[in-house]
DNA sequence: GAAATCATACTTTTT
DNA sequence: GTATGATTTC
């Protein structure tokens, strides 16, 4: 999956993004709404195409009419919300214009294409294009050190700001331009008394990123926005694209929003496709307005998508009912052009392990039917609530891949190779220094604070910063540090991480537990390495394209096996599949408890919500647990009583078909321990018998 | 003075 | 499971 879309499309083809169409859409014709959309000519245009209306075909279509009616390909920006959906969208495009058009169409997410353009003509405002990024943790990693460094002496021990929330605080500030005092008061009113650290920590951060070569994700957009306002930039990044296509549009933030009026105004004309009923990005600074605002913003034709072909009615009358119940909201009704099918199933479950044998069920049920797991999805709110589930799966011998909430770049050996390759690709990198020499036995964060500032290890060792007793350690480090980097040996990514590890193994396995699982991911690492043309490459495609599935990263061999997918619902944006599974339609997950103390957040999750629903091709099923463990509470290893989702209203439930799993509600279980049905009970009553 | 170790609290969603 | 703060050890 780390293919540059770009430069490198692969053939892999992902589990489900159809999007209206399973079959390919050059055998099908146009709906009218669809061909007014493709034949479009002459302004910018905005597609409000709701769910499941062929938005992804529909983008095709115009993609390869444009390419039909005489634009050049190298003419094209396709900017798309993953890269798993550049790849898909050009893939197929491909194929309905039967020409060669992957490696001259520009198509990557907005970050991607940033990247581009930013090692291209990055010298334009002074960037040196070898640059690094980095991600998220990263961010948070290097303002906590930066705020280190600043904290006089004997300050007092209050309880700080955290660095993630530091993170969403700057990014919030870089995204939506609005000043630092007024995003803590509206978002993060109590972090309102750090006011004076955070803003010195930001400084300092800035500083320190342009000193070392370092881009965040956030500088990628605001410095490609900013090229684009000089004059050599519009002509270089901005003129020679004639066509800019936009997916997801409801989900782009304002800085989003500035670089498509940069490129408007170079000479572009902008095609965006959006729904504001689907906007679920909001928590990272999209705002809707940006769909609502564009029509008067670029003066464009709006053409409305309003035929279903995903869904059949009675999921499509759930959905809207769902729908209908958020604040600010366009009015749209979806018609189905699939007619009549079973209605979706709500089923109450006594607890989790009871939710997870339902799944488990019905997913067999459904199987047996004719219908494969790899036409099937499970979506989970957040990460760990499938966790049960995946346990049964795995009793049951079920396969699947799980998409979203993984955190394979944050294994703490995991970072300590990339930092250490970051070293050998960029030496200025003094936050990749300083987590490297904290590997070395008997340096912690004040050595390496002093040795990183230097950013040479040799030099770090000459003047002692370094402990005897490490000395010959650190030689051996910057000695691999030095061949991996030898530009006439020119080495292959692979074969330079090799060389590190011959450092770095001995260390994993003696500081980490359960260090020979951590040496086999290093070993994953390796071999997706063997397909990047070069380290700076492989680094770049890694931050911004993370594996974003357990199966990602884990090799040939899974492709042709029918294989079930769970995924969060974030992840499974523009995705359909014959049936869904929603998990945890509880009060507490869905909305989730962490995002329901605004009318604005709510609205999100219902729109989360909405966005599970309307994955559903054929069969929905709906699963409300009402007890289930609070892995993470307060109330710590206690199982709590859940309410089912207040999404499911009356009026919503009136169109599911209700059924019951596990022990009825209202019956009184022993609340702690292993919950048994009836029937096992009564099992075991009698295996006691029999003694 | 700095590093290693222990104890405690926290854990959404993602480019 | 991991990040942070306090405590002990080097």
């Amino acid at each position: 999956m780390f293919a540059n879309a770009i430069d490198a499309p692969t053939d892999s083809v992902p589990p489900s993004l159809d999007d209206g169409f399973a079959d390919d859409p050059a055998d099908r014709g146009l709906t009218p709404e669809q061909q007014a959309a493709v034949d479009h000519r002459g302004g910018h245009l905005l597609i409000v195409a709701g769910a499941g209306t062929g938005k992804t075909t529909t983008l095709i279509a115009r993609l390869a009419s444009l390419i039909a009616s005489g634009v050049a390909p190298e003419q094209i920006m396709l900017l798309t919300f993953s890269r798993r959906a550049a790849t898909e969208l050009v893939r197929r495009a491909e194929h309905a214009t039967g020409e060669s058009i992957a490696r001259r169409v520009w198509a990557g997410t907005f970050h991607a294409i940033a990247n581009r353009v930013l090692r291209r003509s990055g010298s334009l405002i002074g960037l040196d294009p070898s640059f690094t990024v980095i991600d998220a943790t990263d961010t948070a990693d290097l303002l906590a050190l930066v705020r280190d460094e600043l904290r006089a002496p004997g300050a007092d021990n209050r309880r700080r700001t955290r660095k993630e929330t530091m993170a969403s605080i700057l990014s919030r500030v870089v995204n939506t331009k609005v000043p630092l005092e007024t995003v803590l008061d509206t978002h993060f009113p109590w972090c309102r008394d750090d006011l004076d650290e955070l803003r010195a920590t930001f400084r300092a951060y800035l500083d320190r990123k342009r000193a070392d070569h370092v881009v965040d994700y956030d500088d990628m957009l605001l410095l490609w926005s900013a090229i684009l306002r000089t004059d050599a930039g519009r002509a270089v990044a901005g003129t020679p694209f004639t066509h800019v296509l936009v997916d997801e549009y409801q989900d782009t933030n304002a800085l989003q929003a500035d670089i498509l009026d940069a490129m408007a105004a170079a000479g572009s004309t902008i095609t965006a496709v959006g729904d504001d009923a689907q906007a679920i990005y909001g928590f990272r600074a999209a705002t809707v307005r940006n769909i609502l605002d564009f029509p008067a913003r670029f003066d464009a034709t709006v053409v409305p998508l309003t035929i279903n072909h995903r869904s059949t009615a009675e999921i499509l009358a759930t959905a809207n009912l769902v729908a209908a119940g958020t604040h600010e909201r366009h009015e749209k009704v979806l018609v189905s052009a699939r007619g009549t099918g079973r209605h979706p199933e709500l089923i109450t479950c006594h607890d989790e392990s009871t939710q997870a044998d339902a799944v488990c069920d019905r997913l067999l049920e459904h199987l047996e039917g004719g219908i494969e797991l790899r036409r099937q999805c499970v979506l989970v709110r957040t990460g760990y609530h499938s966790d049960v589930l995946e346990l049964a799966l795995t009793a049951r011998n079920i396969p699947f891949v799980k998409y979203g909430g993984l955190r394979f770049l944050e294994a703490a050996h995991v970072k300590d190779l990339l930092c250490l390759l970051r070293v050998v690709e960029n030496p200025n990198d003094r936050l990749a220094w300083f987590r490297v020499l904290q590997c070395i036995d008997g340096v912690g964060p004040a050595r390496a604070r002093r040795a990183a500032e230097l950013a040479d290890l040799t030099k770090a060792i000459e003047l002692g910063v370094v402990p005897k007793r490490a000395t010959n350690d650190a030689l051996l480090l910057a000695e691999v540090i030095d061949t991996a980097r030898d530009e006439h040996a020119a080495r292959t990514p692979s074969e330079q991480i090799d060389v590190v590890r011959r450092w770095l193994d001995p260390r994993v396995r003696a500081r980490y537990a359960a260090d020979e699982a951590r040496i086999g991911d290093l070993d994953r690492l390796r071999d997706t390495a063997a397909a990047s043309p070069s380290l700076e490459r492989f680094l770049t495609d890694l931050t911004l394209d993370p594996p974003a599935s357990t199966g990602d990263l884990a090799g040939p061999g899974s492709k042709d096996d029918d294989v079930l997918t769970i995924s969060t619902i974030h992840s499974a944006k523009g995705g359909e599949w014959d049936v869904v599974h929603v998990i945890h339609a509880a009060d507490g997950c869905i909305p989730s408890d962490m995002a329901a103390s605004s009318t604005d957040e709510l609205d999100e999750e219902r729109r989360l919500f909405y966005v599970a629903l309307t994955r559903a091709r054929d069969h929905l099923h709906v699963y409300a647990p009402l007890r289930y463990h609070h892995h993470r509470s307060r109330l710590d290893d206690a199982h709590g009583m859940a309410v089912r989702s207040r999404f499911l209203d009356a009026a919503v439930v009136a169109t599911m078909e209700e059924t019951v799993a596990g022990t009825p509600a209202g019956v009184d279980l022993p609340v702690e321990g292993p919950v048994v049905t009836p029937l096992r009970a009564i099992d075991d009553a009698l295996r006691d018998l029999f003694g």
